[in-house]
DNA sequence: CCTTTAATTCGGCGGATGCCGAACTATCGC
DNA sequence: GCGATAGTTCGGCATCCGCCGAATTAAAGG
């Protein structure tokens, strides 16, 4: 049968733990190195090279060689989608009540990234004040940009003009697994990424894909988007004065 | 890491020949017997047996008890997109000139269901003639149906007022592994092939996703579509005459 | 040019799992 | 009830493949 073939290698060479790791690490977003891949996953660098050279070939993820360096990154949005895709169906699967907490998993359900995008607590509390704002409307087949969020996502420092196509075609949903909640990825999601990691408002975290809110992220939040990622209830933003009427706009830092 | 475990489990399933046979089948839309998925991935039934147990406790499929009969189906429309998108990166994966050609492929690639909407060269072209027609717009990031596209999938008997949320949201676009083009899946996509299969325009094959495409299905394409599957040029629909203006109703036959 | 570090290749070990047939259970139709 | 058919469970076989360490290649840098 056509296309079964070749679906069994994808889902093979994903189902298997270290390369399920090196993949949920460069799901991260940032190229990584054989050796930083290999640490991550609790292997050999000789295991480590046998599964990239497979996911490689695979064409799930490229390599950029740098020197005496080879960086490993996921190959398209195509394949993070389809990564995305299993671990929402495999979040589901799973009763909530065996799913085992650590710090670690901890930080990853605060603040991370997906693929290039924000996922996450926060991730999701900010998708959730740009609706509650009337900046995006989201929902699982779609998200769209309003005309009031254009321009507030301007103000953010957001550049949402290089894509100039529809203002649909680029605020794409994402269901995040971990919060089970909508939250915001295409170039929308991507740019917001870019800005809060620009701004310093969110900083990686050293060998994850969880990323730390700084104390200048914790105002910037709190002034820019009306939240208050103090109160556990991060869920639920509060409408901004200024919504719909032009933002203020944030000046480059760092 | 969170997820991750599982996420591993699910891909390890699908990452076996004879499970993998197993859900394409299902991806056909019908529920089918352990016998005849035995008897599809040329296995045992006791293997069969096997195979379907762990996809039911890890919900991917679902059982339905009929006397001695058991029915699987996939559980949910998200699995079936886990499934497409995997689809989607295989497919990808291998240089078209690699891809070997059969009957049933042929079969397969001409029309076959995607769940529970219509793929293959039948799919796009149908959607290529909403498109044409200014029924719907489609891109990869979302699908909307027009005021006109409302009134002529009305007439054509897709019932679209039982999810009577925003128009974009039960128009999803889903891109096609044999043609790498868009098709339309959601609620839209289903209501489609419901009433292709309905009228009797396309039935299915047994013991595949293939569809055979009858007489009066390629006359009803053609004169309600304005698609002339004949031609080679299946992806080149004509502007309908009527397009816009209100549709004739198709009455239900069968 | 020699040391250091990154990465690959190879041989061999060991665990995991897909597979079958035979025995067993469940349900139908007579 | 009884035979027929659908489906499950179990034991055992065979194969696959992930893993490591040691040897090798590649590149940087003194």
């Amino acid at each position: 049968m056509v296309g079964t073939a070749n679906m069994v290698e994808v889902a093979a060479l994903v189902g298997d733990t270290a390369r399920a790791t090196i993949l949920a690490a460069l799901m991260g977003g940032q190229a990584l190195t054989g050796s930083e891949l290999a640490f991550l996953a609790r292997i050999s660098r000789s295991t480590a090279s046998e599964h990239l050279s497979k996911l490689v070939e695979a064409r799930l993820i490229a390599i950029t060689k740098q020197g005496r360096f080879r960086y490993y990154r996921i190959v398209s949005p195509r394949v993070a989608k389809m990564l995305e895709s299993i671990e929402l169906v495999a979040a589901i699967d799973v009763p909530p009540r065996y799913q085992p907490r650590s710090m670690k998993d901890d930080a990853l359900r605060f603040a991370r990234t997906c693929y290039d995008h924000l996922a996450g607590q926060v991730g999701v509390a900010i998708a959730d004040a740009l609706v509650t704002n009337g900046h995006i409307i989201l929902a699982e087949e779609g998200g769209e940009v309003t005309d009031a969020g254009a321009r507030f996502l301007a103000g953010f420092g957001a550049d949402l003009t290089s894509k100039s196509r529809s203002r649909r075609l680029f605020c794409q949903p994402c269901l995040d697994w971990s919060e089970r909640r909508l939250h915001v990825a295409g170039h929308v999601g991507a740019e917001i990424c870019r800005r809060c990691l620009e701004l310093g408002w969110l900083r990686r975290v050293r060998d994850s894909r969880a990323l730390r809110l700084t104390p200048d992220g914790k105002s910037g939040l709190r002034d820019h988007f009306g939240l208050d990622l103090d109160n556990p209830e991060l869920l639920r933003p509060r409408a901004l004065a200024s919504a719909g009427k032009g933002a203020s706009v944030i000046p480059l830092r760092r």
